[in-house]
RNA sequence: GGGGAUGUGGUGGAACUGGUAGACACGCUUGGCUUAGAACCAAGUGCCGCAAGGCGUGGGGGUUCGACUCCCUCCAUCCCUACCA
């Protein structure tokens, strides 16, 4: 009677009618709106699980809310300027251009063999100039806000290939294709101020419904403090070195300054100084990274300058400090080696002076933590937060010094010295910079010659040189530029006149966001500057992008972040061909909660499958037959609808507010085990057709967001009314779920001793009879004396001997 | 170095508000079906113990009648660290 479940055959039809309906094309409708948008994938070449997963997501969510009747809207596009394709090219002899195409029509076809419900009408690629010409032009309205500025910075130079390279290029030191050492070069560039926007940036984060430990990372990573500004003169100058710390309740602690090796003084002194010249050279060979930075050993060397300390007229030595970071506060850090690790061990290495200011309950040095002020003159015995403001006021009467407050958030470069990447629409004349106008844009990328491999726009002499001295810029976008605002083109990417319309503030902001946690800080922060700079530029409305944020873990393999620079994919390609995408799909969503990290193991995949098939050989075959309720259910029918019902608000509740997808699909597992076998046989009553028929609906709609094919082919054929699956979400019946029994759990000394099915609302000296009633509990009580009894209404009671 | 997370059976995980640890799966064991295997079906499965019972949520300590959950401390692993995206 009944066929084997064949996913092949069922995806494809399924694929079909969907495309036939146009299902998925969204519209301004009377409806209450949900965007639900995943972060947009870089064209890499194929599919891995990270995007399986994180697309899986987004179209469950998608699904689910389109059954509950809202109009929803799930675009999808391609980050598709960057890096990756650079090298293809070096390495393959295809032009970027042709690499990135081709990956798009790849891993656009895979995404639609997984059964995304993606609205494809509004597909966009941000290496189109349809796309980047507004870019350009947005850049330009931040240009004439002010909110771009030229700035010296510096980048990792390799000397062989005399070109920049992304701190990922950089091993050991060395350039990963010529191997040369690398040096770091200041060369100019283009900077946007998201500074002016730190502290709406971090005051802001309060009204979104994110995830704490993302908001916690945003906000550690602005860094807002408070401290002083404090001016050390320089002894036999009239110069001075200005120093921020947000401890200045430590400075009668201070033994010496160190500054940057980029700091101006550093290079000012080195011009006639063979053996300051030469470390600040060494310095040089160090990667950019701050990571690599703070692990690198703490070097220093004597500048022999000395300046003076502003409160006790004292002699300290200046340093220049190799972990000292120009971009970050003034460039000069006040050393207190007995209250801050980093100036123990460089003060330790370098024997200099280590004087204790602060005293607290940490016994061996160095002391971090705020305290109370020894050795300070006349700040002696005054708390930290006392102290700190004392010493400030007395600062300020000596005009040595302010309070201020500082971030750790610095301004962002947006230059990149490549060729695949958004021009940036500027032209020097005279070496002076100018953006263009509207009308010139957009400044289209130059195609490359035939098999040439990609050089640098500088290199690109017929796109630079316009003659009459006039040479446009040659640098392009960080591709971040390219994704902090896609989100936005999306509900206008047909509108080739304008950048946004009346789509836009129907859909924005984002109701949903999903995308992996390694966006936490970069990618979000970034967008979320851009929407408030866009805001006041009068291009969008509201103040946050996205409303909500769902970050998905990482999809691990062998204990390591699976990414396309490690090598250690899993192809999703062989598994959706052999199990189908709705078994992926359940597979990848059952496996472990969205959050966190998933660890690849082929083994579950077989399960998921299975469990498709015991559904398939239960349903397939089968009709509803439409029957009043007219039946006196017995027992076991009404412990059915309870657990049927009960299973729908858990499952509601799972998809809703905790995207709990694997307790979800582990609730549906258990009401089909939960189904008696009679109920399932053709001579079943009418009363337990009717129940089994309850069981199968739900199951069925419940399942639809995760694995849509067979549950839309299942639903077809077993309801066969013409109606839609995908617009119909059931409704649970509380009085059904409600029950007067519950199991009472005995407890002794707080150990589980026995168990009672016993009516709800009893007293507690009622259970309390009950339950001593109980032989297991008589027993291990005996004698005792009981000093207590705890007793939770209509949940436990916990007898104390 | 800094910031953020995670740690529960052989494995993935569940326990949502401090109240039954191990739901639901994978794997394994036994049995059925089969010439045999695969698939499927049924039963069992945290550890120690014949049992009674004891022990168990990374290690150590604490709060509580009661701790996977709260506090302190240590360890391990993963992500981010501003030019990978």
């Amino acid at each position: 009677m009944s066929s084997t479940y064949n996913h092949k055959t069922i995806e494809e039809i399924i694929q079909n009618k969907w495309n036939e309906e146009n299902r998925y094309v969204s519209k301004i409708d009377k409806r209450e709106k949900y965007y639900c948008l995943s972060m947009f994938p870089y064209p890499s070449g194929k599919l891995h699980m990270g995007h399986v997963r994180n697309y899986t997501i987004g179209d469950v969510i998608s699904r689910y809310k389109r059954m509950k009747n809202f109009n929803v809207f799930q675009p999808m596009g391609w980050d598709a300027f960057g890096l990756p394709a650079e090298n293809a090219a070096i390495a393959n002899r295809v032009s970027p251009d042709d690499w990135t195409n081709q990956n798009i029509e790849n891993m656009k076809s895979q995404l639609q063999s997984l059964g995304f419900s993606y609205d494809w009408s509004k597909e966009l690629r941000t290496c189109d100039s349809s796309y980047y010409k507004w870019e350009q032009l947005i850049f330009k309205k931040f240009y004439d806000a002010g909110l771009v500025y030229r700035k010296k910075s510096m980048v990792n130079w390799d000397p062989e290939d005399k070109t920049v390279l992304a701190n990922e290029q950089v091993i050991d030191g060395k350039g990963w294709r010529s191997g040369a050492q690398i040096e770091i070069k200041e060369i100019d560039q283009w900077f946007i101020k998201i500074t002016d926007y730190a502290d709406e940036l971090l005051s802001s984060l309060e009204e979104l419904d994110w995830p704490e430990n993302v908001k916690l990372m945003q906000k550690n990573w602005i860094g807002k403090s408070y401290g002083a500004e404090i001016e050390y003169k320089i002894d036999a100058s009239k110069d001075s070195l200005i120093t921020f710390s947000t401890r200045p309740d430590t400075i009668f602690g201070v033994s010496f300054l160190a500054i940057s090796p980029n700091h101006p003084l550093a290079i000012k002194i080195s011009k006639d100084n063979e053996k300051i010249s030469n470390f600040l050279d060494k310095c040089k060979e160090a990667k950019a990274a701050e990571a690599d930075m703070a692990k690198a050993e703490k070097l220093g060397i004597d500048t022999n300058l000395r300046v003076i300390h502003p409160l006790t007229g004292e002699k300290l030595p200046v340093w220049i400090g190799n972990f000292v970071l120009l971009d970050y506060g003034t460039g000069v850090v006040m050393g207190v080696p007995a209250h801050d690790s980093r100036d123990y061990e460089f003060a330790k290495k370098y024997n200099l002076n280590i004087k204790e200011v602060i005293q607290n309950n940490e016994e061996e040095l160095p002391r971090t933590e705020n305290g109370i002020l020894i050795n300070s003159d006349k700040f002696n015995g005054l708390s930290s937060e006392e102290g700190s403001k004392k010493i400030i006021e007395e600062l300020v009467k000596l005009k040595s010094g302010k309070q201020l407050i500082q971030f750790r958030l610095r301004d962002w470069g947006v230059s990149r010295q490549r060729y695949w990447g958004c021009p940036i629409p500027v032209i020097y004349e005279n070496g002076d910079p100018k953006v263009i106008n509207e009308k010139d844009m957009p400044v289209e990328l130059p195609k490359l010659k035939k098999n040439s491999p990609p050089i640098p726009l500088s290199q690109n002499e017929d796109f630079i040189n316009l003659g009459n001295n006039l040479f446009r810029e040659s640098d392009t976008f960080d591709t971040f530029m390219d994704s902090s605002w896609y989100y936005a083109r999306f509900t206008s990417s047909n509108n080739n006149s304008e950048i946004f319309d009346e789509n836009t503030n129907y859909w924005l902001p984002v109701d949903l966001y999903i995308g992996g946690i390694e966006h936490a800080i970069l990618h979000l922060l970034y967008s979320r500057f851009f929407h408030k700079a866009l805001r006041d530029i009068g291009l969008v409305e509201g103040n946050e992008p996205f409303k909500r944020l769902l970050t998905q873990g990482m999809v691990l393999k062998d204990g390591a972040k699976m990414s396309k620079s490690k090598g250690n994919t899993v192809d999703p390609q062989s598994y959706i061909e052999k199990y189908g995408a709705d078994t992926v799909r359940l597979y990848m969503m059952f496996t472990s909660p969205p959050e966190q990290s998933l660890e690849w193991s082929e083994s579950s995949v077989e399960g998921a499958s299975r469990f498709l098939k015991r559904i398939w050989s239960l349903i397939e075959g089968k009709k509803y037959i439409k029957q009043d309720i007219k039946f006196e259910f017995s027992k076991e029918e009404i412990e059915l609808r309870r657990k049927c019902h009960a299973t729908l608000k858990k499952v509601e509740n799972d998809y809703e507010s905790r995207f709990s997808f694997n307790t979800a699909i582990a609730a549906i597992m258990e009401l089909l085990n939960f189904i008696p076998d009679e109920f399932k046989k053709d001579n079943a009553t009418d009363a337990q057709k009717f129940c089994l028929n309850e069981a199968i609906l739900f199951s069925l709609k419940m399942l639809f967001p995760i694995s849509p094919h067979i549950c839309e082919y299942l639903w077809s054929s077993f309801v066969n009314d013409g109606s839609c699956i995908e617009s119909s979400w059931p409704e649970y019946d509380e009085a059904i779920i409600e029950s007067d029994e519950f199991e009472l759990i005995i407890q002794v000394n707080g150990k589980v001793r026995g168990k009672l099915n016993i009516s709800k609302n009893l007293d507690e000296e009622t259970v309390k009879n009950l339950s001593l009633g109980v032989e297991n509990v008589k027993n291990i009580i005996a004698d005792s004396e009981i000093k207590k009894a705890i007793f939770v209404k209509d949940k436990l009671i916990n007898f104390v001997i």
